[in-house]
RNA sequence: UGGUCUAUGGUGUAAUGGUAACACUACGGUUUUUGGUGCCGUCUUUCUAGGUUCGAGUCCUAGUAGACCAACCA
């Protein structure tokens, strides 16, 4: 144990405190309720991370429960979807838990409400129950079914419940303060009926409850200690206490709701509604594609797992409106990457190059260090050839000197290879560049240990040896929006949104080390950022992901000349 | 025009009445067989006004600004 001070979120103080006064520790338990309604995405991270996270600190049980109080969102695809990207984040539930679970008795103590007259059926129709509703400045009025006899309200359930009545005829209330500053204390809904398959309950119920009345109760059935949401349920709180109040034993342990903000990130549309939207239009490929805010996009995308639970550490807990730029994600991404992944050459935007006073027909396997930030260097075999690709933009016939690359009668370093001197240059018709000749110096082959091997030149560039090399799909993502905002409640707009350059498929050349390639396996390609293999059955040749760039200095020096 | 919550650099988070700090971004330097990484540095911060206190980012009051609340969604 390090005597390091750790300090405390305000979340981790509330438990702290909690146990101060009494709460013993092995009564502790989090959990992580989605609604299997759609995809976890990017704004997800906190809650997860925030609850399995305590889950690990305080060693205690997390359970994984789907709020399925709703069918006709609702689906198994989704409940799968869910598990998968949680695991695949590194974290593992102790209960896989469903409000559905429960249903039955949350049914009965509904019942025990309207015996003790604390809950009434009532008849109207939603715009009615609306109008009496009031507003957030003017109190509302009670309603007409407000006092229905024990026995009529009994009855009425019994039958919502039985599917006597078709859905939004009859609806069972709390009755509480229709007066009450908090609108949601006013009589709020408890059951409505709903004539909907479920994913999971099947046609047992056509009566469902709603989140307030699920969910606190599920939280006391499981014996939650903290239930942690985010801070638009703050207002719900007061009821989520009621209805504790009303079945709370004193014996067991009282669950506890506190808030925290939601996190923002900026440029990214996180909205359940929106992304369902881009799935359904069929603007992406589907809930994973690597241009998605989804944790299964960004998997694809050959985000890290620890690279998103980082994030979520580093961004913290708090109460605060806030919009996190995205660098910060983009940051978290490339910093773990950079310890794990091998460095290898590919080249996107292809010249030749032809190496002049090479032998024809020779061919040299060099040794390339796989990563020079390993502990325990690894290395692997890399051809080369007389005849080579390098980089489009590696090559300037007359360049400023902040040009560090090749130019005609300057010398470079092929890396992993040889120093060359750019000699002249063939171009087409069009005064395009097809072919650049070079010499190179015979002495200066990487690690030889000659005194030409050591020698500084002012560049280094990657290569591919044109005979060796693995044609490769490389797919370029952007982020899918660019709208500065989060998501608002304005609709989405497709035209404005969507940049129609995010996804660009070019082809690469690349070295052969990598025709073995796995899926996901990551790789940064000299210069040009990381990218993983999207293996893809329909494709023949190797397909790879932009993850992220690298810092992107390179552009910035050429915008300054 | 009610109630509740929030307010610390460009961004996010800490400082628990006692020297305002860490990370990201931006910029500069340095190392480098990647214009990457690493290392060093610079810039920029307590919403306003009162009050309590020896001492306030922190506590109190008022103001200002932002967020949330009127789904048979969660």
């Amino acid at each position: 144990m390090s005597t390091e001070e750790k300090s405390l979120n305000f979340i981790e103080q509330i438990i702290e405190e909690d146990l101060k006064n009494g709460l013993s520790k092995n009564k502790l338990r989090f959990r992580f309720p989605p609604e299997p309604n759609g995809y976890l995405h990017i704004g997800h991270a906190s809650a997860i991370c925030l609850n399995f996270g305590l889950g690990i600190d305080y060693q205690a049980p997390v359970n994984l429960r789907f709020d399925d109080t709703n069918p006709a969102k609702e689906e198994q695809e989704y409940v799968d979807a869910i598990k998968r990207d949680i695991e695949w984040l590194g974290y593992q539930w102790a209960n896989e838990c469903y409000a559905s679970d429960y249903f039955q008795q949350l049914y009965d103590w509904a019942v025990e409400f309207v015996k003790k007259g604390k809950a009434y059926v009532d008849s109207q129709s939603s715009e009615e129950m609306a109008k009496q509703k009031g507003t957030p400045t003017q109190a509302g009025t009670n309603s007409p079914y407000r006092n229905r006899s024990v026995e009529e309200n009994l009855d009425l359930l019994k039958r919502m419940k039985n599917g006597e009545f078709p859905n939004g005829t009859h609806i069972l209330r709390a009755k509480i303060d229709m007066a009450h500053t908090n609108m949601l204390m006013r009589d709020p809904i408890m059951y409505r009926i709903l004539h909907s398959h479920h994913h999971r309950t099947g046609d047992q119920w056509c009566i469902y409850p709603m989140y307030d009345w699920a969910h606190g109760e599920s939280d006391y059935l499981e014996q939650i200690s903290h239930s942690f949401c985010t801070l638009e349920f703050l207002p719900h709180r007061e009821l989520y206490d009621w209805f504790l109040d009303q079945v709370y034993d004193s014996t067991k342990v009282r669950p506890k709701q506190r808030e925290f903000a939601r996190r923002n990130l900026s440029h990214t549309v996180v909205s359940k509604r929106k992304l369902l939207q881009l799935v359904e239009e069929k603007h992406v490929s589907g809930w994973d594609d690597p241009r998605m805010s989804t944790i299964s996009g960004m998997r694809r995308r050959g985000y890290p797992p620890m690279a998103i639970r980082n994030f979520a550490k580093t961004i913290g807990i708090a109460k605060r409106t806030n919009l996190i730029d995205v660098s910060l994600l983009e940051f978290c991404v490339r910093e773990e990457l950079n310890k794990t992944t091998h460095r290898v050459m590919a080249v996107l935007n292809p010249v030749k190059l032809i190496i002049t006073n090479y032998p024809e027909g020779k061919e040299e396997w060099l040794e390339a260090e796989n990563n020079p930030e390993e502990e325990v260097m690894t290395y692997r075999k890399v051809p080369f050839a007389k005849e080579l690709y390098i980089e489009r933009e590696d090559f300037q016939e007359e360049a400023n000197k902040k040009f560090f690359r090749l130019t005609l009668g300057t010398e470079v370093r092929l890396k992993n290879a040889y120093i060359i001197k750019g000699e002249s240059v063939v171009k087409d018709a069009d005064g395009n560049i097809t072919e650049i000749h070079c010499t190179y110096d015979t002495d200066s082959r990487s690690g030889s240990g000659t005194e030409a091997s050591q020698r500084k030149v002012k560049g280094t560039i990657h290569w591919v040896s044109i005979q060796h090399a693995i044609p490769a799909e490389v797919r370029i993502y952007d982020r899918l929006f660019s709208h500065e905002s989060p998501d608002g409640n304005k609709e989405i707009d497709f035209k404005e949104f969507i940049n129609p350059n995010s996804l660009e498929v070019i082809t690469g050349y690349v070295e052969p080390s990598l025709q073995s390639a796995k899926n996901l396996d990551q790789f940064q390609f000299q210069r040009l950022g990381y990218f993983c293999v999207d293996k893809d059955s329909s494709a023949e040749k190797l397909v790879f992901n932009k993850t992220v760039g690298l810092r992107d200095t390179w552009a910035k020096v050429e915008a300054k000349d």
